[in-house]
DNA sequence: GGTAGGATTACG
DNA sequence: GTAATCCTACCT
């Protein structure tokens, strides 16, 4: 019924701006070292890219924007503001830096501590924001640089044919307008997010 | 070796 | 509106 195919690389060797409104819909999965998977669905995603000057790697290659240079399917995690970890998908090709900015999920299944009575309400909330779906799928910079496989408990997975077909129909459209929270590059309209979505981050 | 500031969040 | 909190990048 939910069939569930693994995203590869190569569907994600394009430039940000190709992959990012491609991954609205698509999937993350995550395996906690109990054996409990917990997924969500993206629903707001943003483009970073060279020569972009809201963009990590816009000055040069650094320790910490290294995996933004690696081949597509690579995954970049960075700290920001000493609380919070933003989760990237590496796009494109090698040494070309670019990135998709993971800003929120709408949860399929939720880890067993929190699964007790949370209000629909609440529960779209959980993974609304880049900070808090990387909390919630622990997700930290022990992460970055590694290759987005199963095999490293963390993965991507294609769009359910059923949301496919609602977006070819246009039953869904994916809303493109301008990134949040950066101070430059602020008129390139390279977020997009699932309109409608409880779970978007801002709308 | 010192330090300004950030692709955020929660709370008032 | 603003505090929390710490790495990163950049300067000396």
């Amino acid at each position: 019924m939910t069939e569930r195919t693994i995203i590869e690389p190569e569907w994600l060797s394009e430039s940000a701006t190709i992959v990012a409104p491609n991954l609205i819909g698509c999937v993350v999965a995550r395996k906690f070292p109990d054996g409990d998977v917990i997924r969500g669905m993206i629903v707001e995603t943003e483009a970073y890219m060279a020569g972009d000057p809201a963009c990590h790697a816009y000055q040069k290659k650094t320790h910490r924007n290294a995996p933004m240079f690696e081949a597509a399917g690579y995954a970049y995690v960075y700290l920001i503001y000493g609380i919070h970890h933003c989760f990237n998908i590496v796009t494109d090709r090698k040494d070309m830096a670019s990135a998709v900015l993971v800003r929120a999920l709408s949860l399929l299944n939720l880890p067993q501590a929190t699964q007790l009575k949370l209000s629909e309400k609440k529960i779209a909330r959980l993974a609304a924001g880049p900070g808090k779906l990387c909390r919630i799928l622990g997700i930290d910079r022990s992460c970055s640089g590694h290759l987005l496989a199963v095999e490293h408990d963390l993965w991507l997975e294609h769009r359910p044919g059923s949301l496919s077909q609602h977006l070819q129909q246009g039953k869904r459209p994916i809303v493109q307008t301008t990134r949040i929270g950066i101070s430059q590059g602020q008129e390139l309209p390279w977020r997009w997010y699932l309109k409608d979505s409880p779970s978007v981050s801002v709308r």
